[in-house]
DNA sequence: CCTTTGCTTCCGGTGGACGGAAGCCAGCCT
DNA sequence: AGGCTGGCTTCCGTCCACCGGAAGCAAAGG
């Protein structure tokens, strides 16, 4: 079996078609003949993934009706395919007859090397991490134009997010995201200059121009600061993880309060911390060379893989 | 939107059939007519799964001739359906052509309230008692006859565990799988019980009686204390956790090295954190009184049957 | 009582899934 | 080179499983 090397992933374009907003009404679309160009939806499982598609976060238990609609599929046909995934697991029936996302699902998925396989080696770095901050430490990957966030520890005490486990946020508005987006491909990075950057605050970057000499800082620093981008009372401190092949396969971040507020803590002190952490998560993950700034950084011994 | 609460979601049947061991060669199972009634697969969405299915923790990373093998698909057929698969990101192909469960699987997956809902909660409490204790801290839930990890927080230095996050176990070996079993329903109870309890080591319980026994023990005590059952250098401090309606959703416990081990440790001390966390976790889900305390075991109010 | 809303079952028609076969490409052996 | 193997992809005719309207139920509400 080759290993699970966590890679670019070159499969599906980039960017997935927003989500088609609930169009409600209109149960119209029928008479097999009929059904028009639907979004995803013409096989089988286009529209098993079309169900799938439905569940988000503020969405976790929806009813069949809710389904069918939100899908755009007759209740009849939902029923039947709802009834298939709920019998493997997918989806799990509630005593309140509303559909969840099953256990079953999430063991599958929890398979993806990019979740797990990263997860697990990094996740001792993320804690030494946590408990020298007692804040919030997140590690991300990219997915198309978006940071999915892989982890998450966070203090009750640190400053509330936005961002969660299984979340999606675009590249240019976040620290995690700055750094996947400043060493990833060419390609990706004029795409996403050349789009509209949404703007969350007052502080986003909003101008392609400043956003590249930012993106250029970061590959220079290896080390990207993001004060209040996202929400003007947080700061966040990211660095990229690196796997086998050199390439940034991951960011992590620390998130704190911004110094602009009571209690606000100066983002110089974090710096080295989590540019350490990012480091032992790519050694971790088997990066050849460890940075030359730093000399004989002697590889531990190799723990036995269980 | 009804709220989150995990229950014990009474859908499909306990115990899903073991995956049938890769039949290898046989690739005989041709004209769509002659299809016997093969395990899951005479739908679609059979298929489908069929395939996600050939994904476990030891085989993350396949080519698309071992999925149809193991799926027992015909090579074409599994070329579609991995097509579609991948073009919706549920799975990945790399560079080297195999196939990975890909991340929007995972994203969809991490919905399930009995994962990430109940994770998000008991997080600060499971890492509190990883802080107190620097050993293994893990999360579970029941799923048929075999507990399910969820979350784990493991120091680079504890004790090895076999068991992973996204794994599972049978539920008469470990200690989050006693405390479920001991809180399951009657009728899973008397299943496992009749079944054969499979040995791990010599210290497992086999004996049904005693089994009975210790499962009584654990719900007056409301805590399990398990030593080698699965391995004979680990011992398991197990609490449940409680939900809404004052069920047990899921079960905590931290793993230390056995006290006939050398740096062992005596469970006695970690008992009363083991409590508290789990009192917490549920006291955060939402459950209603917060458990008797030892003594005083004054009747509290009867609850109001559901 | 009737109405509404949501879930489930049924069943005939048909269009999409199916999979054998053939074409391709790389790697390997002789 | 030439042949061979093993894996991946494309093609296309057959046929059956999927589809979804319709009808039947059950519960909530007026």
């Amino acid at each position: 079996m080759t290993p699970d090397v966590p890679e670019p992933a070159p499969s599906r374009p980039v960017g997935r078609p927003p989500r088609p907003g609930l169009p409600a009404g209109s149960g119209l679309t029928s008479s097999r003949a009929r059904r028009g160009p639907r979004s995803g939806g013409d096989t089988v499982t286009g529209r098993v993934f079309s169900i799938l598609e439905v569940f988000d976060h503020d969405h976790t238990a929806l009813t069949l009706t809710e389904i069918a609609r939100a899908a755009a599929l007759p209740v009849s046909t939902a029923h039947r395919l709802v009834g298939e995934l709920a019998g493997w697991g997918a989806l799990e029936r509630g005593g309140d007859g509303a559909y969840r996302i099953g256990l079953r699902l999430w063991e599958v998925g929890s398979l993806a090397p990019r979740s797990i396989g990263l997860r697990e080696r990094a996740m001792p770095f993320l804690e030494d991490l946590y408990e020298a901050t007692r804040q919030n430490v997140q590690l991300a990957v990219r997915d198309g134009h978006e940071g999915v966030y892989v982890e998450r520890l966070a203090h009750p005490d640190a400053v509330r997010l936005l961002s969660r486990v299984g979340g999606r946020w675009p590249l240019h508005g976040t620290g995690v995201g700055q750094v996947l987006l400043a060493f990833a491909p060419p390609v990706v990075q004029e795409s996403v200059l050349a789009s509209t950057l949404t703007s969350f605050t007052a502080r986003t970057i909003t101008d392609p121009a400043v956003l590249r000499r930012t993106l250029a800082g970061i590959r220079r620093d290896g080390v990207a600061v993001c004060d209040g981008m996202i929400d003007l009372a947080s700061l966040s401190v990211a660095a990229p993880v690196r796997g086998e092949a050199d390439a940034v396969v991951a960011a992590i971040s620390v998130v704190v309060p911004s110094p602009s507020t009571p209690g606000g803590i100066e983002p110089r002190t974090l710096v080295p911390a989590v540019r350490a952490a990012a480091r032992g998560i790519s050694r971790a993950l088997g990066a050849p060379t460890p940075t030359r700034t730093q000399r004989a950084v002697r590889p531990e011994v190799p723990r036995p893989s269980s």
